[in-house]
RNA sequence: GGACGAUUAGCUCAGCUGGCUAGAGCACUGCCUUGACAUGGCAGGGGUCGAAGGUUCAAGUCCUUUAUCGUCCA
């Protein structure tokens, strides 16, 4: 057996473990050798991003997914990679250009996309190298990124298929426009953020009238893109208005009042501003009311040539500025502080401006009904369960999704155009000639596609589609799909829609929603904040198993998780614990063979079938728990077994077996203790990868297996000869080990003094188990004796407790404190005389007794039984220390 | 405005199909450097389960209302 080293080194031996498993190719999965496939597609992070949080526990349950499987022997692949954050990595590209001086139409589109290649190359790893820091168990040989060829060609193929489906129109239709990004949004995009804004109350003249009417609006700068002023047609104080037409000011222009059902009568003064160029609604009533639309923004969110004097400021100065004119003017009735939701650029936080624009858009309808159904009938499953809901919520009301944006980086949007015969047309391939009029003059459209167009085909994109591969037949559809919900919409929804599109079927069978990681106050962790954890940090300082485990351990299915650095404790702890136990087994295993565990079941003694019993239970509970996406309670079945079970009890049982047994009762007790540990260390791979493997090899467990990542998985109960009864026993026995240390606790007895118990068991069988296992137990009390007397009488005064096995008494010459005895016991007689009023009451209820199950009844008596036997017991004890 | 989630010990959270004498980790108190481990051991204190109604023999758990916080959608 090698020696493992006093103090556990996490650093050195993660970095050896990961080197070997990925040189011995562990991680690897292929289709040629067949099986039972087990795939799972990682989110792919942006190629932009550093690991956080957020992805260390998205990933960590992927890898405990993937590990668990491989063990199992099923044919496992987890496919890693990136995707190209078009707008994301634009930007980081642009902001380092501008430290040059530079800007990306310096360059031009093609040395700019070169530059984010080489942008790429130098920094887009970062995220997958730190995720092996984690010990992601990644097929590392399939990984991918979304701009490279096949998936490339993938996006294409999808896209012309779609449009020649008619399912990609381009049109003009009012879209969220990020005016720092100078790019269309989709409307998962915009992000609503409630801001306390003001309701501006502006005052126009009726034209011809000296009458003014008062219109309420939340963003005065539109003004200028005004075509009416609507109420609704069943407003009563309005309903002369209706066909009068009204003078702009600052513009003079004028526009008509008209009556739309839209207008909702309570909201301000029951009378809107109609901008179809830069509202969605307004842009719907215009169609049918067949108003003019006068866009009076750039591309920058600055006014243009539309808004007159304010031609060139800013949209937010150009409010300011307008405002005071108006005020000064006289137009302004009063402003209300008004809260309300604003759409802001998710990339980039700027307020996002809703425009009237050509776009790209897929019509998602006709893609929707088959995803709807998928979810439905169950192929799909989402748990927790709840997120179905908001699944379906969001696909029954979809809407068609602006897929174009006006940036460099991505994939170009494959739609030519002849300038001579206006052919529009969609190809995979760089069109030179019009596929109609033969005219050399064509142009590819200039817009790129929304990263997501690539990403929502990751499933089967991966695999190599549109080639059909060996590969994607066996391991599509995937299995589970791990993610937070903040991408239900962005990413599953579309790829269920995709997959149902393209494969005919799902993508996955399972979508396991986390939650959200948050710092200790319950906030989001962001770089704004300054209040996000590193994981590579808290891998530093703790290491990677302890992080993991630690997460893992804090993170009720679902819920958002709240961390701090000190959460971390928690696994190093567990780590440390599990490592001293291994070097106190190694410590008496000189000349054990490790290789030979098979115990005789015969020889089994008591605290022997507690622990084995105590191991069946973490196997079926790891097992459960796993399998219902329990990670918390899958962790804690096996921290409960290594520390309590294991530690606590069993190998303070052993200790005086194996310093002074015989040495047949020395190779019996290592073979439990090694079967069982060797056992548990498997369970615990996944979510401890580096310290278990470590300790497989350390512990010379490692029979023909190389690694314990393919070390067969315990699937079920795997000792047979256990005594129910026994197990019990053993439970009864800790109990009065415990009773026994409560006395020597009281009476602040050191462990250097020994001192005598007396035990007068609950009956017969009890005393001859105590008696034939006392040496275990005047062990674990450092007692100088245990006598057993059914019939045994204390003489005097004498500190005592009762026991699941019996009375015990602790014997210590004259120093009992009779007072106190007789507090104690009183107060325990008075917990148990409570107890058993309730009991009784619920007996004595014929409800109860005639309309609760039977063995809920039978529990509630045996309980009566017992605490009316140990009143009676602290009764009698209490009137002898009484004298 | 709608939907979902949370509210349980000082803190962070479990508690699933109602049977609970409500658990864990951290923090706290006392004792202990004992031959795996002080990143530890043994023992202990600490909760009328947000509020109010209801269903039930029985409610932390189910229903209704409500308050507070959070998330998503409009």
């Amino acid at each position: 057996m090698a020696e493992l080293t006093q103090k556990y080194d996490p650093k050195q031996v993660e970095e050896k473990w990961y080197q070997k498993w990925m040189d011995d190719g562990r991680f690897h999965g292929d289709s040629a050798d067949g099986g039972d496939p087990f795939c799972i597609v990682i989110p792919p992070p942006n190629v932009t991003g550093i690991l956080h949080m957020g992805h260390a526990l998205n990933n960590n349950i992927q890898d405990v997914l993937t590990r668990v499987a491989r063990m199992q022997g099923k044919n496992t692949t987890w496919v890693p990679g990136t995707d190209h954050a078009g707008i994301a990595t634009q930007n980081v590209v642009e902001r380092a250009l501008k430290k040059e001086g530079k800007t990306r139409d310096d360059l031009g589109r093609e040395k700019f996309v070169e530059r984010v290649w080489e942008w790429k190359e130098e920094y887009g790893n970062t995220i997958s190298n730190q995720l092996k820091k984690l010990g992601a168990s990644c097929d590392w040989e399939r990984e991918r990124f979304t701009m490279d060829e096949g998936l490339s060609d993938a996006v294409l193929e999808m896209f012309c298929r779609l449009y020649d489906k008619n399912l990609i129109y381009r049109g003009s239709r009012i879209i969220n426009w990020c005016p720092r990004c100078e790019t269309a949004l989709s409307d998962e995009e915009s992000e609503h953020v409630d801001v306390e804004g003001a309701l501006y109350h502006l005052r126009y003249a009726v034209k011809g009238k000296k009458q003014r009417i008062v219109v309420a609006t939340t963003r005065p700068e539109t003004m200028m893109g005004d075509t009416a002023v609507a109420v609704n047609p069943r407003d009563e104080r309005y309903k002369d208005l209706i066909g009068e037409m009204i003078v702009l000011p600052i513009t003079n222009r004028e526009i008509p009042i008209i009556a739309d059902d839209y207008v909702d009568p309570e909201f301000g003064t029951g009378l809107v501003k109609v901008t179809p160029a830069h509202d969605p609604n307004d842009y719907e009533m215009g169609m049918r009311h067949d108003l003019p639309q006068i866009n009076v923004m750039t591309d920058t969110g600055v006014m243009n040539e539309n808004a007159g004097p304010y031609e060139g400021m800013d949209r937010f100065e150009c409010r300011k500025q307008l405002m005071e004119d108006l005020k000064a003017a006289g137009l302004v009735e009063k402003v209300d502080v008004h809260a309300h939701a604003v759409g802001h650029c998710y990339r980039c936080h700027t307020v996002v401006e809703p425009r009237l624009s050509p776009q790209w858009f897929v019509k998602m309808k006709p893609l929707a009904r088959p995803a709807i159904e998928a979810v439905n009938d169950g192929r799909i499953k989402f748990v927790p369960e709840r997120w179905n809901k908001t699944y379906m919520g969001w696909m029954e009301n979809i809407r068609d999704w602006c897929i174009s944006r006006q940036i460099w980086w991505g994939h170009r949007i494959p739609i030519f155009y002849c300038d001579d015969c206006n052919h529009v047309w969609a190809s995979k391939v760089k069109e030179t000639a019009c596929s109609k009029c033969q005219s050399s003059n064509v142009r590819q459209d200039e817009d790129v596609l929304d990263t997501w167009f690539s990403s929502w085909l990751w499933p089967f994109s991966v695999f190599g589609w549109p080639e059909t591969s060996e590969d994607l037949k066996f391991y599509y559809p995937s299995k589970t799909l791990v993610t937070g919900n903040e991408i239900i919409f962005f990413w599953v929804a579309r790829m269920v829609m995709s997959g149902m599109e393209i494969m005919d079927d799902i993508p996955f069978d399972t979508v396991y929603i986390h939650g959200t990681v948050r710092d200790d106050q319950g906030r989001k962790m962001s770089k704004s904040l300054g209040n996000s954890i590193d994981p590579l940090d808290i891998i530093e300082k703790y290491s990677s198993d302890a992080l993991r485990f630690s997460l893992l351990m804090i993170t009720a299915t679902g819920q958002d998780v709240y961390i701090s650095d000190e959460k971390f404790e928690i696994g190093r702890n567990f780590g440390t614990k599990i490592w001293n136990a291994a070097r106190f087994m190694e410590m008496h295993s000189e000349g054990f063979d490790v290789k030979d565990l098979a115990f005789n079941e015969a020889d089994l003694t008591p605290d022997d079938q507690h622990l084995l019993a105590k191991l069946n239970e973490a196997i079926a509970s790891t097992n459960d728990n796993l399998q219902r996406y329990r990670f918390n309670d899958a962790t804690l079945a096996l921290y409960d077994f290594f520390w309590h079970s294991y530690c606590d009890w069993y190998l303070e049982y052993a200790k005086p077996i194996l310093y002074k047994g015989t040495p047949e009762q020395k190779k019996h007790t290592l073979q439990v203790m090694h079967f069982s540990f060797s056992t548990a260390l498997r369970l615990l791979h996944p979510f401890m990868p580096f310290q278990t493997e470590e300790l497989w090899h350390g512990m010379d467990y490692n029979h023909e297996d190389e690694s314990i990542m393919v070390a067969p998985w315990p699937e079920k109960a795997v000792v047979t000869g256990i005594d129910p009864k026994t197990v019990k026993y053993v439970d009864g026995k800790h109990d009065l080990i415990r009773i026994g240390r409560i006395l020597r606790a009281e009476y602040n007895l050191s462990n250097k003094q020994t001192a005598v118990f007396f035990v007068r068991p609950a009956n017969e069988a009890y005393g001859e188990q105590i008696n034939a296992d006392k040496a275990s137990i005047v062990a674990a009390l450092n007692a100088e004796s245990i006598e057993v007397d059914v019939n045994y009488t204390p003489e005097g005064a004498m500190p005592s407790g009762i026991s699941a096995l019996g009375t015990v008494y602790m014997s210590i010459e004259g120093l009992v404190d009779v007072d106190a005895e007789i507090k104690k016991l009183t107060a325990e007689l008075d917990e148990v005389n409570g107890h058993f009023a309730n009991v009784k009451k619920k007996l004595s209820n014929e409800n109860f007794t005639s309309r609760a199950p039977r063995d809920v009844v039978a529990v509630q008596e045996k309980r009566k039984e017992e605490l009316i036997e140990k009143s009676e017991k602290l009764a009698k004890m209490i009137e002898m220390l009484r004298g």
